[in-house]
DNA sequence: CTGGGGAAGGGGCCC
DNA sequence: GGGGCCCCTTCCCCA
């Protein structure tokens, strides 16, 4: 009886104990299905989430597709065009920057028509006479149109139609010549700070090659010399290689002013400023313009105290998208003229050697190397900065509203130096066209155009015998005598005759004795300039040049090579 | 080394 | 405003 009241009991817990835990699976079931309609809910939110970010993804990829496709057809245009363009490339951009306009200015962008080369458009490479409508930008004295004075600013840009945003152009030819490795001459020139000394080269071969060619000064000279650098003084060369940069779309910046106003500079040389200058055109055409960042951020001269401080603001991150540009004034005044001086350092080899006027060929120079400071970051922003988005960004709303307290200011200096004299030292006819490279003032429009050629690298002249091109039609004309053989000048002492009239002149000294050149340590002269600087040479002890036969050294490559020709000529 | 010429780059000026 | 010329300067090369 007791086992089986017993045996009821245990039933009776088992089955309690059934519920039980049926009553809690129910539970648990209703708990996890809870908690898993959450968790879809929260899944199905995160997939529509991720759907939207890949479409978006997607978008993206095609944007940069898009804009690759276009590269590559940039690329072949460039391909067709003359190499000695694609340098403008690299000055695109130069005029970004931020600034503000001085007070009681209106600024604004207006379209012009004029002769000038753009990048987006192809070159007439004979005679270049293809129109291109360009910007001009206008600063319109805010008098004119009873705007009170410091008034703000009002920068607007145009883009005329069809007109390819410049940006983009700048960004496709950075992007189409940034898989081409760059010359090692280039990277040479672009990495290495030039000692003032040459290095020491051995001629291997007869012909030195890229790298010799870049290690000598005479050769960096060279460089320069058919690049942007006016000078030779291998003191620039620091600066020669760096960007000059600016914009080849010449567009023109027009500085409009009624009434004669007196200009004062804010800033001052002390502003430490990166410069450098540009590389040749000859060798850049060649060049990685991704290669210029690094070059810019690895050459610095802070002790130029002449540096553009237009540079400056031109360069900055938000430059303007140009190629090219013109600064024109309608009338400057310049206060505290500083006589335009030298460093030691930057004096050219034969300073105080030359003729009469070599000194003001010296100021030149050294405005120009003003001029080429002014190009100097741009190249490192322009191509830093290029990424295929940016390119279909908004055109540079900066147009414009960069510079122009820094840039007026710094035109003065740079033209006074250009000049020798000053804005307004005399010159009758009034320079209201300024170099948007190196603020260097003209006269007319189509002055500045032919002058930024030597900042853009551009040579729409091409000689149809030999293939040689020319940023001038006069000097392809001058060029053609040497397949003409035409010499029109020739010496009345001795029937020689000469294709130049400066040959000509200089060909005279033979019969005269003159020898305007003279050496101050050993009281030499010399007929011409370049004997004398060849002469220094010996005084100075520079011999890079080194035989690799015997050791020998020389402080001329021909003097390598008319001794190898000489005593190894049957090595 | 020195002397000299060829050729080219660039600015200024004139027509 | 454009073309052309003159001039100066420079680099390269050769004798």
């Amino acid at each position: 009886m007791a086992n089986v009241n017993c045996m009821g009991f245990h039933t009776q817990i088992a089955s309690i104990m059934e519920v039980l835990a049926n009553a809690a699976v129910v539970e648990i079931c209703k708990v996890v299905d809870d908690d898993y309609a959450v968790f879809r809910v929260e899944i199905s939110q995160s997939q529509k989430e991720n759907r939207g970010l890949r479409r978006k993804l997607q978008l993206l990829e095609l944007k940069v597709a898009r804009e690759r496709a276009e590269r590559t057809i940039r690329e072949r245009v460039l391909a067709s065009r003359p190499s000695s363009v694609k340098i403008l490339d690299r000055y695109r951009g130069m005029a970004r920057g931020e600034g503000h306009f001085t007070g009681g200015h209106r600024s604004f962008v207006k379209p012009a028509e004029h002769n000038a080369w753009r990048d987006d458009q192809p070159i007439a490479i004979n005679e270049g006479t293809g129109t291109s409508t360009q910007h001009v930008i206008v600063i319109e004295p805010a008098d004119a149109e009873a705007v009170g004075p410091g008034a703000s600013s009002l920068v607007k840009q145009e883009r005329t139609e069809g007109e390819e945003d410049p940006q983009h152009s700048r960004d496709i030819h950075a992007g189409a010549a940034a898989g081409v490795a760059p010359p090692v001459a280039m990277v040479d020139l672009a990495t290495t700070p030039q000692p003032r000394t040459r290095p020491s080269i051995t001629e291997v071969s007869g012909t030195l090659n890229a790298v010799l060619k870049s290690e000598t000064d005479t050769e960096t000279h060279r460089l320069l010399h058919t690049g942007f650098d006016h000078g030779s003084d291998p003191e620039r060369l620091l600066l020669g290689r760096l960007g000059c940069s600016p914009a080849p779309d010449s567009k023109y910046l027009l500085y409009e002013n009624s009434s004669p106003r007196t200009v004062h500079s804010h800033q001052d040389s002390s502003d430490a400023l990166e410069t450098g200058n540009d590389l040749s055109r000859s060798y850049t055409t060649e060049m990685d313009p991704g290669i210029m960042p690094l070059v810019l951020e690895t050459q610095t001269d802070l002790s130029r105290g002449d540096w553009n401080p237009f540079s400056s603001s031109v360069c900055s991150e938000e430059c303007l998208d140009k190629k090219g540009e013109v600064i024109v004034i309608d009338e400057v005044k310049v206060e505290g003229d500083a006589p335009l001086t030298c460093n030691a350092d930057e004096t050219p080899i034969w300073k105080g050697y030359s003729q009469g006027n070599t000194s003001d060929f010296l100021d030149c120079r050294d405005g120009l190397e003003t001029s080429l400071n002014v190009a100097t970051h741009s190249p490192s922003h322009v191509f830093r900065d290029r990424d295929p988005v940016s390119t279909s960004m908004a055109p540079s709303d900066s147009h414009g509203r960069v510079f122009f307290d820094q840039v007026f200011n710094s035109n003065d200096r740079a033209r006074d130096k250009v000049r020798g004299g000053g804005a307004a030292s005399g010159n009758s006819k009034e320079k209201r066209f300024l170099c948007m490279f190196c603020n260097k003032g003209f006269s007319c429009l189509q002055k500045v155009e032919i002058h930024q050629r030597v900042h853009t690298g551009e040579n729409p002249f091409n000689c149809t015998q030999c293939e040689k091109r020319f940023s001038r039609q006069d000097h392809l004309k001058r060029h053609q005598r040497v397949h003409t053989g035409e010499k029109p000048f020739s010496c009345p002492q001795c029937e020689k005759r000469f294709s130049q009239a400066g040959d000509l002149k200089r060909h005279q000294r033979v019969h005269t004795g003159e020898k305007p050149f003279s050496c101050t340590q050993c009281h030499m002269r010399f007929a011409l300039a370049g004997n004398l600087k060849m002469h220094l040479k010996v005084h100075e002890g520079e011999r890079p040049f080194t035989c690799m036969h015997c050791g020998k050294r020389f402080s001329e490559r021909s003097y390598l090579r008319t001794h190898q020709q000489k005593k190894h000529s049957a090595v």
